[in-house]
DNA sequence: CGACCACCTTATTTTACCTCA
DNA sequence: CTTGAGGTAAAATAAGGTGGT
């Protein structure tokens, strides 16, 4: 049996997330990340978990003709029969509360036509026209984006920090906003005169919080796209599909990142816990085989096979003919009953630091009585 | 062959911190 | 002492490239 770690589908384990959101602390400055953690208990080695992850995203766009609605929310297809433990980062970030209902695809998306709620707060109106041209081709194709500077260059909104989005480069040579129909002409000229003077620069656009939000929670619902999704997002945040497309790979990579740091963090754990109790193991040995040559007798014992109840996982011993002594002890209480002189044994049983799940061990009895079973 | 993905890399932006006038 | 500007390193992240499926 060994411990396996898997990185599980994080998408699937956020729903508990749709509640608390709410209530985030809304100052907080960090984007969000949530992962979960998944510690099934593998016997085939393993994680596999990547090709299981893309088998259920090859089944979701193969789904793709169906409604999407049906893609979502099983999430039954996976650690089946497993309690798998999950640690879940809670998002940092505060989502706007209709965000969920907003989705593209999302069932209850006829809250948009009450006013109050529509858009997350997205000025709708304004488009967020964060890197589109007016009248731009919905799809660029990649070939168009290499190297150039295309809409890239007037998509460079930044969040002021009070909710204003300003277009700019540098933090400290922001540019007077105006409206957004000057703006995008102006970056749309700036872009035709990069153009014109050849220089090629990757103008990198900075998404709107609002923007970051909207594909936060799409990611929470789904970690990957289909074609449709992806066009409904993009249309819906006046981004490129192309852009939505990456912003998902790279989200997907960073949860992954972060997956592998927290695995990384249990693992040490885990290590330096077994290695504690590694250590424990051998005094106890020593101390056996030191009463063992102090006291001879004492070890005169049948030999016993060692079998575990996997109900209570147990270690228990069938005993052979010649009875072991008292029932319902362990190697402490035996030695301590046995050998009170012996200093270095006294401790009672209960100093004894049995992690709580670990297999008991009873070397010396028939072990606990399976009453329950 | 095209689409999509993971993975790696690059380039740009943002942030935090420090120094100095 | 406080403040704001400037510099810089580190972190964050959008996007490009590549290879696999």
């Amino acid at each position: 049996m060994e411990l396996g770690l898997s990185l599980g589908d994080a998408s699937k384990s956020f729903g508990f997330l749709k509640d608390n959101k709410i209530q985030q602390e809304p100052t907080k400055k960090k984007s969000s990340l949530d992962f979960c953690m998944d510690l099934g208990l593998s016997s085939s080695g393993g994680g596999n978990q990547e090709k299981t992850q893309k088998s259920d995203e090859n089944g979701e766009e193969n789904g793709e003709d169906d409604d999407d609605e049906t893609s979502e929310g099983d999430g039954s297809d996976e650690n089946q029969g497993e309690a798998p433990v999950q640690l879940n980062l809670l998002p940092l970030a505060p989502v706007p509360r209709q965000i969920s209902s907003n989705l593209p695809w999302s069932s209850d998306n006829g809250s948009s036509e009450n006013g109050s709620s529509g858009n997350m707060g997205l000025p709708a109106a304004r488009g967020l026209d964060v890197n589109r041209l007016p009248g731009a081709a919905e799809e660029v194709s990649s070939a168009n984006s290499v190297g150039s500077p295309f809409q890239m260059d007037f998509g460079v909104y930044r969040n002021t920090g009070n909710g204003n989005l300003q277009l700019g480069g540098n933090k400290r040579d922001f540019e007077a906003t105006g409206n957004d129909a000057v703006e995008a002409e102006r970056a749309s000229s700036r872009a035709s005169d990069d153009d014109e003077n050849g220089l090629n620069t990757r103008k990198k656009l900075r998404l709107s919080k609002e923007q970051s939000a909207f594909l936060e929670e799409s990611f929470k619902e789904h970690n990957t796209l289909n074609p449709k999704q992806k066009l409904a997002l993009a249309k819906q945040l006046n981004l490129r599909p192309r852009q939505v497309e990456v912003w998902f790979q790279n989200r997907r990579a960073r949860t992954k990142l972060k997956q592998t740091e927290v695995d990384c963090e249990y693992l040490k754990r885990c290590c330096e816990t077994l290695t504690e109790e590694n250590r424990r193991l051998h005094k106890e040995l020593q101390e056996l085989r030191a009463l063992k040559t102090s006291n001879p007798f004492y070890m005169q014992l049948p030999a016993t096979t060692l079998t575990m109840c996997p109900s209570c996982e147990r270690v228990a011993t069938a005993s052979t003919a010649a009875g072991p002594p008292p029932a319902t002890t362990n190697a402490a209480v035996t030695i301590a009953a046995t050998t009170a002189k012996t200093t270095a044994i006294d401790a009672t049983p209960k100093a004894i630091p049995f992690p709580l799940n670990r297999p008991r061990f009873y070397p010396f009895s028939q072990g606990p009585t399976h009453s329950n079973s």
